[in-house]
DNA sequence: TATGAATGAGTCTTCATTCAT
DNA sequence: GATGAATGAAGACTCATTCAT
């Protein structure tokens, strides 16, 4: 649980959009480009370009003009890997939550101790919400903008990343270091205090950052479910 | 602290406006018409129009014509009351962060009780935000949508609203209730908590209602700051 | 022929709006209101400030509503006075060719040398016209979007107001002071010289002022055309 | 100085736009498209529609959509070419004015006889002005429609065009064929009276044609500051 | 007669999308 | 595959004009 010393991103970091170039999992987005490693590298390339633009101008304030400037390339060419603005959008958040998701598997695999583990994935939770701060914000703000079909994909992805949480939460109830609690709730109430890092920055920031922040919520958090053998074993891990 | 029976809302409430019929705090917006009066009625009347069309397509996506149609009126009469159409939305969040903020000084003063004023203060800012889910939804989205000066403004709002529950905080750190904690990130967390009701209702809503949501949250925020001292008053409230 | 010392007018003079007050000379304006005299007094007031709003803003880009406010009464009456905003442009263009046409019998009469008068009608003519600048420009600029009856009527106007000149030239060329020259051509020519005082004062200001224009300008005039006699007489003239 | 026997146009002709074409002298207008061929191709097209809708209706009843129908484009094509309705007019009268100036030169040229020179000048002048006449009449119209800055540039370019008169005038004076009279006010006289041809066609047109209209105005010009010396040297040249 | 709120047609302008090269 | 000029539909906003009071 040693503590990054590293300060909050100045700048923001690019995504890995090594996502897309996998086979995609989705068949929701159609390309007119026939040579799938190219398709996944120009969505790559569009994706981060579009995301610093998004950020910068929300979805709808940002042409697609611009985007293909950030790019470096001609607005013609995105149609020919994208329907639409809209299956940009939804790429980009696609990629955005993917990467939250992302970062959670391995800090759940970095102890074996279900409060360290749970512990482990908040900070975890916390630090990529920072990393992608700017990202983070424009989930919030434009899953709205997508379709239906694009928006129900999204939530179910961040339902698989409450998911881990939820099972860090689980193995913490079996060993009776949490209260037996509503684990749904109490997940959400964990990611929504760690993306509150995100949505509320313009404060918070002012007040604290974010290793602090990580600490006094961790506290927060895990003193509202601990039993008493959790508690003991807390002040352990706080200690180690 | 008896629990309203009445289910979350069904289908949206209206604001009530006459926030906007008093002498308007703030300058920022001016109107081509003289008769202050008129001006309160129809703004309130585009802003009740705005916010569900808002609401139903976004800031961007909804057309001055629509919030005519909405308000059955033509489009040029709201350019009589309003400079453009970034005033309709700033007009509109003013008015649901007023609601916000206005729900909580009513239930700060039914009781004396700090622990007691703390959770009334959550449980009442858990229901407006309820009662306006959709309103709560804009503010998070479409702020960004504004000018540095009205988003200014609507963050200022925001602090004052913060601040009533800052106070109770404060009450119940003094009677030795609630452990000295960092007043500000602790109001934060409770905050979110509420907002989150609105955040992620879509899935929330699955799992709980509102009233089962107060309980169980106030039970979290609260076990993780009580003191000795403070969890026994807690149990004889939750007695009482 | 002595030389007015006072200045070129520094704000421009409202214009004698008593032609609108008498029996209107033509029908092509017709009013909702019945009583004459206030149609006269109305229409008058209205003119005034139309002629100002124009001057300032050009007629498109002026609004009913300015030039209502100008006049300190509300648009709608303007519209029970005048049936279109082109009306108002008609009537203010009317009115300032007639104080053109105005300022020239006086001038006429006020001596019964042929020469003198000449001199006289090119003298008062660049004088009303500067004393009236921006309006003179109005009529080049705007006659344009009058209606065909409107902008015929015009036309008549200023012809009437050529035709005074010209008997001055005609008497000149009768009393041999002036070759036989194409009457008409020289009104124009003389009319025209008087008028870019208006057309051409942001440069020509710069480079002399109204009375050495008048000098040097009629002397360019009458150079062009005295005879043997006529250049004896205009000696006699300057030196009177 | 034969006169050429065309008739005054009936039409109208199109400018000669090639000055857009070479390296515009302005970076007043800046464009969104690149190749900087197609730009002077595009604006030259688009300028000459411009300037016959213009003429047609005036710069504020022209529709954007109604210049674009006169190129065959689609409306939002000229927004590649230019920043705003405003600009097209800016271009329309750059290109009227450098018309008139350019016509210029080559009969200043033609003759190196000062007298001749400056008949040719006043002729040239009144057959470019004749050529386009209504683009004339446009600028007169028009010009005070511009931004200050455009404006400026506009009358710039005729104070360039009248010095080239002015300098056949001073060679005229310095040969003593010409009084020594105040060269900028003679020019003006000369301008004015060239342009009234467009300004007063309309009645003009009725009572003569433009070739006496030339050769009668250019005997009024030089009649009022011909020197003995430059009357006889007149007569050889009109013999001539 | 006078007011000024209300109307709605009409304009400029933007920008997602297409398609010839 | 890539380009970017061209399209044209759509939206914010203005303002001449009307009409209830």
């Amino acid at each position: 649980m040693a503590r990054q010393t590293k300060k909050t991103n100045p700048n923001q970091t690019d995504l890995d959009s090594s996502w897309l170039e996998g086979p995609n999992a989705l068949g929701l987005v159609t390309s007119r480009v026939e040579d799938a490693e190219l398709v996944s590298a120009r969505r790559s390339q569009f994706v981060q370009s579009a995301i610093k633009v998004f950020c910068r101008k929300g979805y709808h304030s940002a042409t697609v003009k611009e985007i293909a400037q950030e790019a470096g390339v001609s607005p013609g060419l995105i149609y020919q890997y994208v329907n639409d603005k809209e299956e940009v959008l939804f790429l980009s958040i696609q990629l955005i939550v993917y990467t939250l998701k992302n970062g959670l598997p391995q800090a759940f695999h970095s102890t074996s101790n279900p409060l360290r583990r749970f512990y482990a994935c908040f900070e975890a939770y916390c630090r990529v919400v920072d990393l992608h701060r700017d990202s983070s914000l424009l989930t919030y703000r434009e899953t709205s903008s997508l379709s239906k079909p694009h928006r129900d994909f999204i939530k179910d992805m961040e339902l698989e990343t409450n998911e881990i949480i939820a099972i860090a939460v689980r193995e913490c109830i079996q060993a009776e270091y949490f209260e037996k609690v509503n684990v749904e709730l109490f997940v959400y109430h964990t990611i929504i205090t760690a993306q509150a890092w995100a949505l509320k920055y313009w404060r918070l920031a002012k007040i604290t950052d974010l290793d602090e922040y990580i600490a006094v919520n961790a506290r927060f958090l895990m003193s509202s479910v601990l039993t008493e053998k959790g508690r003991e074993e807390f002040e352990k891990v706080l200690a180690g």
